[in-house]
DNA sequence: TGCATAGCTGCGCACCTGCGCAGGTATTCA
DNA sequence: TGAATACCTGCGCAGGTGCGCAGCTATGCA
């Protein structure tokens, strides 16, 4: 395997083969930028206390998680925004009242994932 | 259940009961930020190319990942002091060489996590 | 001993992020 | 129609983050 791209192949490694090991093990760079932003979502205690409490109990209006959390409206509502634009979470509203739950089953997983 | 604290008492809710469940289902705040600084970590996508290198190849040297990842070393050291400080990656010197690995569990799950 | 190499550190800059505040829109109800 | 409610948006600030640059320490080898 010649993984090393030209621009840095004539830098000195100390594996050489390990080198193009975790080439390969890192991959594309697109999916490594994908979970990254994943992460990036989740990396927050304020989002993360909002994805918790829309994949566990269920949809949950914007300032009832206001309420939940300690956090004001418009900073929900923001949080909301983010996570909607990035396709986390999805809001149906009903009257005056919007109801939010996750939607994306990667980020479920995660969630699923830091309960223990 | 009344898990709604005392300042927040005397607001409206939409659906007071689901309100007691998502503080229920946010849990812990100290929890709470441990996994929001682990995603933190993660959120980056050199630091994230990083982890996965030594988590699938192995022990790897500093100026092996730099050029496996395409950082310069100071960049690269910089990320693993962050991640060392965090108890995420150990490292052990050989000489002049510095290994490092993953011995994190819970961060190791996150890696076995995305890699589908 | 002298030199090259592996890795670490401090500093500074550009960039991003979260959030409070003030104000706007849409829906409900008297 | 007017008032109250639920939610959204733009703006600005304070604070944090990543990284390049220059320079340092420590190890190995001729």
């Amino acid at each position: 395997m010649h993984l090393v791209p030209a621009d840095r192949a004539d830098r000195r490694t100390i594996d050489g083969h390990r080198v193009c090991e975790a080439i390969a093990a890192i991959g594309d760079a697109d999916r490594l930028r994908t979970w990254a932003e994943r992460f990036s979502l989740l990396a927050d205690a304020n989002r993360l206390a909002l994805l918790l409490a829309l994949h566990r109990t269920g949809p949950l209006a914007v300032s009832d998680l206001a309420i939940a959390t300690g956090m004001n409206d418009p900073a929900v509502s923001q949080a909301l925004r983010l996570l909607r634009a990035a396709g986390v979470v999805a809001g149906e509203k009903e009257g005056r009242v919007v109801r939010y739950r996750v939607v994306d089953a990667d980020v479920r997983g995660l969630l699923e994932h830091c309960g223990d």
